[in-house]
DNA sequence: CGAAGTTTTGATCAAATTCAAGAGTAGTGG
DNA sequence: CCACTACTCTTGAATTTGATCAAAACTTCG
């Protein structure tokens, strides 16, 4: 786990270049370190304990958060996880005054909080965060066709792959070293992410591991063993009649 | 089907408030009178016939489209339909220089095309429609998340049911009558937004015919009857452990 | 009317869900 | 440090559901 007592400009938003398969890029950092300390004066840093929920669908919405350590994951009614958040993402939008889906730290969590009030004056007073912000929805509006993608796909195994594949991305994208994949969230998580069933997402994980397409040091270490076998796995195109 | 020869004062961008189930709310326009004549002066207008492509995933990137009259199917790898696209909808976003998926005519269509390097000018003129270009952003993101959602439902009967929930809102939200509602799309576009196949949607289809849920005049005109069975069916919630 | 395309229906098969029990992993406190 | 407990994950067997393949009914359109 990364260290926790990293030194900081202040809140930092991130964005990846759009997922060209074999392709990954690093994100760069979107605001400026004038914005970076004009934000973290607004912002207080808050801790949450793995497990606990951040907010829920629903409460009124007071703040967003930018993550400086650790992984949310963010939930929809029914507890189904839209998708996991990490360092430098920003969450907790919300429409007129409340937030429209819940937030649950996957592991301990550190991040900033941002009232919404003094964000909204900074916003205004800085045009250049508009354009910040659009690159930021278009990477989370990007992210979310992609699990569609995902969730559209039929058998376990295939989403299993795909998640793998985007989650090797992510991780190469944020500059981590990707020799292993690293699965924070715990299988139900995966599961809820996927939409399949526990009892499915485990088969599916040992199908992988019995036809040697990847091995699991742990339940949060995954090494790709056969990346042509994956791809294959993954590509959706091959899925189709 | 809507008059095609309707007076417009150029393109539009309509953004419907978030969906709260049970209170649907009209969408508004967000360009100016202003706004809409300036980018009526770059605009051309174009026409497809039902089935043909308008773009596909990769070509390269040259204006924006604004939907006057018809319907549209987004479309990711492997034909998966990613959304449908309605009068007043804006599709063509891109990704450096090339579409990031592909656009097909679900019925006869007449659009706006808005050149990039024109739209760009324009863009940086007119600080108001990178506002305008956010809500949008925020409302396309909340579709897709909605989309995953309906996706990860297990039983095709629940996706049918979140889908006439969806479609009869959206058709609400764009001012129509709804006592019916209005599927243009064909059974196969439908089931590749479902993420089922063709007979599978079928069987759905007749599974709430027969349980007096719904009744349908023709193929593209459904009528609720029992909505508290179909809210029942939809609700996602309700169809967890 | 006839032909091409779409949708429905049927029968079989494969896969995921469900339910239930067993193995493995923390995490706690003695 | 070990043992105990609670929790997560895996595995198994029975059942449900959707996919698949194929043929029949229905639409659309020339």
């Amino acid at each position: 786990m990364p260290d926790e007592t990293k030194r900081t400009a202040g809140p930092a938003i991130y964005a990846i270049d759009p997922w060209v398969p074999g392709k990954p890029r690093v994100r760069h950092q979107l605001l400026s370190d004038d914005e970076r300390t004009l934000l973290a004066k607004i912002a207080s840093i808050v801790r949450f304990n793995k497990g606990e929920h951040i907010y829920h669908d629903g409460d009124a919405a007071d703040a967003v958060f930018n993550i400086i350590n650790g992984v949310v994951t963010a939930l929809a009614e029914g507890e189904h996880v839209m998708s996991f958040l990490y360092q430098g993402d920003l969450f907790g939008l919300s429409e007129e005054g409340h937030y429209s889906n819940a937030a649950r730290a996957a592991t301990s969590v550190v991040a900033y909080k941002i009232p919404l009030p003094a964000l909204r004056r900074i916003l205004d007073k800085n045009a250049d965060l508009d354009v910040d912000l659009i690159v930021k929805l278009c990477e989370d509006l990007r992210l979310a066709q992609r699990h569609a993608l995902l969730l559209a796909q039929k058998k376990a195994a295939t989403k299993l792959a795909m998640f793998l594949e985007l989650q090797e991305h992510l991780q190469l994208a944020r500059g981590e070293p990707a020799l292993e994949i690293y699965l924070p969230m715990d299988r139900s998580s995966i599961a809820a992410y996927l939409g399949v069933t526990l009892a499915a997402l485990s088969r599916a994980f040992r199908t992988l591991v019995s036809k040697q397409i990847i091995s699991s040091r742990n339940r949060h270490h995954i090494k790709i063993l056969d990346r042509n076998a994956l791809n294959r796995l993954a590509d959706a195109r091959s899925n189709e009649t």
